[in-house]
RNA sequence: GCCUGUGUAGCUCAGUUGGCCAGAGCAGCUGAUUUGUAAUCAGCUGGCCGGGGGUUCGAAUCCCUCCACAGGCUCCA
């Protein structure tokens, strides 16, 4: 008899050879028919297999993140199939399950693959799953693996890799591959696939290795269910801030001026003014010292700096003066003129710490197909700071960062944030400068800070920046994806390398500790993010245009200038709609261009000294005397963005 | 940089077995309308069909090449 222990901490029994999905029987038809997996002692099963002895059973199905990994996975063996069919003589290599379904890195072999043959691939591969083949594992030798993919050198290296008596075959219809397991019982579950799209990947991420096609496709237990997510992607592509962007008239590009070089157009440069003056403002309260500096540096800077050496024949080439011997760069980074303004003057123990800040414009030579929107650009503005403190104010400042970070994603509504805390890679640290017990005190530092800020993180390793680790915040916007925004990170090497000094209380010389910091990481990246994440409905206090005044016709024109100047008074952004339209027309205008308050003045409002109210969204808030409707702006406005303290 | 795809008016898109002067809606302009909670009507303007080269009697349509954009790979100070 088995002894098996179910999630809820039940025990039964069962006999000998019974396997997970006998046991799902066991419990409902319903669970037996929509089990899609099961891990068994904590590792993942076949849910057909017989269970090898007593233990601990959870048993998956779709609404679990293992039950889609076993669909997903067991998917990409049915694309795998297919295409073997349709396309005889290709090579396949690893075919994954992903986040949003599943994906196989294919050597076509010479044939030819495009978005233009997905149908015929979706349609035999739901050919396929109406077979309702079962996956079978077995174990082979290596030496068997190997004869088996002989003609296959991807697989054949995969197989190297691996212990005999670990290596195991699934077999499914005709089809057979290398595999570690957790599948569904038969393809049969598989009712609707959609292949997402085809796209170049080197074989191992190495891009000196040959390139392979990869194909992205997604599958579900139901139609409606593949119907759904592709509404679901829809309307992510309707809030996409490029698109928005545009509608918005916030930024644009253009050919002329260059790739990856985004212009801001009076709107966004407005709203980006705002959101700089709020981060001003936040940060003069915490003690940071604004400071400016140009655009461009002497070479010999960056060589200082380490980043020549490191980004020079990627980024930008060097400026040449006249004069024989000079070269500039177009700064990448703002932290070397910081740590000469530090030098500007000899620093005492008791000015620490010192934080510069600056809206700094720098410009990095990103790869042409890196390229996207706001996101990912040449020429950006960092919201930069760097501070300057003694070995024993670092933690404290780092949580000080911490704070103002969370202050900004609060006051702009990014309720959910995850922090990285990135670290150097454990084994290679050949692509770090700096010395073993810099880099581990700065990493325990910034461990310590997010312990004791009881901060949600996840530790990465090899995800730090060169000269030292980092803390790097994620929000998810209103979809559920996730972005990198603000980064502090800890630096002893540039301190170092620019023989930055302070005198001690002992008068003796000592060497301070830098942190980086950016809470919005850049400017155009943040306004990205922030876009798609309120979907064009910017806060009030942020929104370039806050109110419409629609007056219903042309003879209350003169009231809709009156109430125009009185809002000025309280310091609210209003405008009047004085197009010979309709109403209606006025309103639905007003709607598409996402403006939050529209007030519609006609003959009763004029008599009463008072505004007809329409939130954006159209809920009508009937009349309100005019004074009345600023204040309550402005108390709303207030409440979004508190102080910082 | 590499792979795959896309590029027609300011915007969204029709138009490709190669064939009259390349179309629509919205936006813009002009006029009429003076309007009460998501589009008033009419007229007009606007395009080297991404750039260059080629095939052809003839190219938005076929071929080559360059550029930009999109998705992915690689990268990300």
């Amino acid at each position: 008899m088995l002894k098996i222990t179910l999630p809820d901490g039940s025990v039964k029994e069962f006999d000998e050879g019974t396997s997970a999905l006998d046991v799902a029987k066991s419990i409902s038809h319903g669970l037996a028919r929509n089990v899609l997996s099961a891990t068994f002692n904590e590792q993942t099963v076949e849910i057909t297999e017989p269970l090898p002895g007593d233990g601990a059973l959870t048993l998956h199905t779709w609404d679990s993140p293992e039950g889609k990994k076993a669909f997903w996975h067991s998917s990409a063996h049915l694309m795998a199939q297919t295409l073997e069919q349709l396309y005889p003589g290709i090579k396949l290599t690893i075919g994954p399950a992903i986040e949003n379904g599943f994906y196989y890195d294919i050597d076509l072999n010479g044939h030819n693959l495009g978005e233009g043959d997905f149908p015929k691939i979706e349609k035999k591969m739901l050919e396929n799953a109406r077979a309702k083949s079962a996956f079978e594992m077995r174990e082979v030798s290596k030496q068997a693996a190997l004869d088996f993919y002989q003609d296959n050198p991807y697989k054949t290296e995969l197989i190297e890799n691996l212990q005999d008596g670990e290596i195991t075959f699934c077999d499914h219809a005709e089809f057979t591959d290398l595999c570690r397991g957790g599948h569904l019982p038969h393809t049969g579950l598989i009712k609707a696939v959609k292949i997402m799209s085809a796209a170049g990947a080197y074989w191992r991420g190495d891009e000196n290795n040959p390139q392979l096609t990869r194909l992205y496709g997604i599958s579900f237990p139901k139609a409606s269910m593949l119907t759904e997510y592709l509404e679901l992607l829809e309307q992510a592509k309707q809030r996409d801030h490029r698109k928005l962007g545009k509608e918005l008239g916030l930024f644009t590009f253009s050919q002329k001026v260059g790739q990856g070089l985004p212009m801001w157009l009076p709107k966004g440069a407005e709203l980006r003014e705002r959101l700089e003056q709020f981060l001003k403002k936040a940060q003069k309260a915490a003690g940071y010292e604004p400071v400016i500096t140009p655009h461009i540096g002497n070479k010999k800077l960056y060589e200082t700096s380490g980043h020549y050496a490191k980004y020079g024949k990627d980024s930008f080439q060097p400026i040449n003066t006249p004069e024989e011997g000079e070269e500039y760069l177009l700064k990448p980074m703002n932290c070397p003129h910081h740590c000469e303004l530090y030098k500007s003057e000899p620093r005492s123990y008791r000015d620490l710490p010192i934080r510069f800040a600056e809206f700094g414009t720098v410009y990095r030579y990103e790869q042409s197909g890196e390229l996207h929107g706001l996101t990912r650009v040449r020429g950006f503005t960092q919201d930069d700071a760097h501070l300057f403190c003694t070995p024993d104010q670092l933690k404290d400042e780092f949580k000080k960062v911490i704070d103002l970070v969370l202050y900004i994603f609060k006051t702009l509504d990014f309720q959910e944030y995850t922090a990285q805390v990135s670290l150097r890679d454990k084994e290679d640290h050949s692509k770090y400068i700096g010395s073993d017990e810099n880099w581990e005190k700065a990493e325990s530092a910034i461990k310590e800070a997010v312990a004791e800020k009881d901060l949600n993180y996840k530790v990465e390793y090899g995800e730090a920046a060169f000269y030292g680790p980092k803390l790097d915040f994620m929000v998810k916007d209103a979809l559920g994806r996730q972005w990198q925004l603000g980064t502090i990170q800890v630096d002893y090497n540039l301190p170092e390398r620019f023989e930055l000094e302070y005198t001690g209380a002992d008068n003796e010389k000592h060497r301070p500790v830098m942190i980086h910091r950016a809470p919005f990481g850049s400017m155009e990246r943040f306004v990205a993010v922030l876009l798609e994440h309120c979907a064009g409905n910017f806060p009030t206090w942020l929104t370039p245009k806050q109110i419409a005044i629609l007056p219903i016709s042309e003879k209350y024109m003169q009231y809709a200038h009156k109430v125009s100047d009185l809002l000025k008074n309280y310091d609210l952004r209003a405008f009047i709609d004085n197009r010979a339209e309709k109403t209606g027309r006025k309103i639905r205008d007003a709607e598409v261009s996402k403006v939050p308050y529209m007030l519609i003045v006609g003959e009763k409002e004029q008599e009463t000294n008072s505004v007809s109210v329409r939130l954006h969204g159209g809920e009508d808030k009937g009349s309100i005397p005019l004074e009345e409707f600023a204040k309550q702006v402005q108390q709303k406005i207030d409440q979004q963005i508190a102080a910082f303290n």
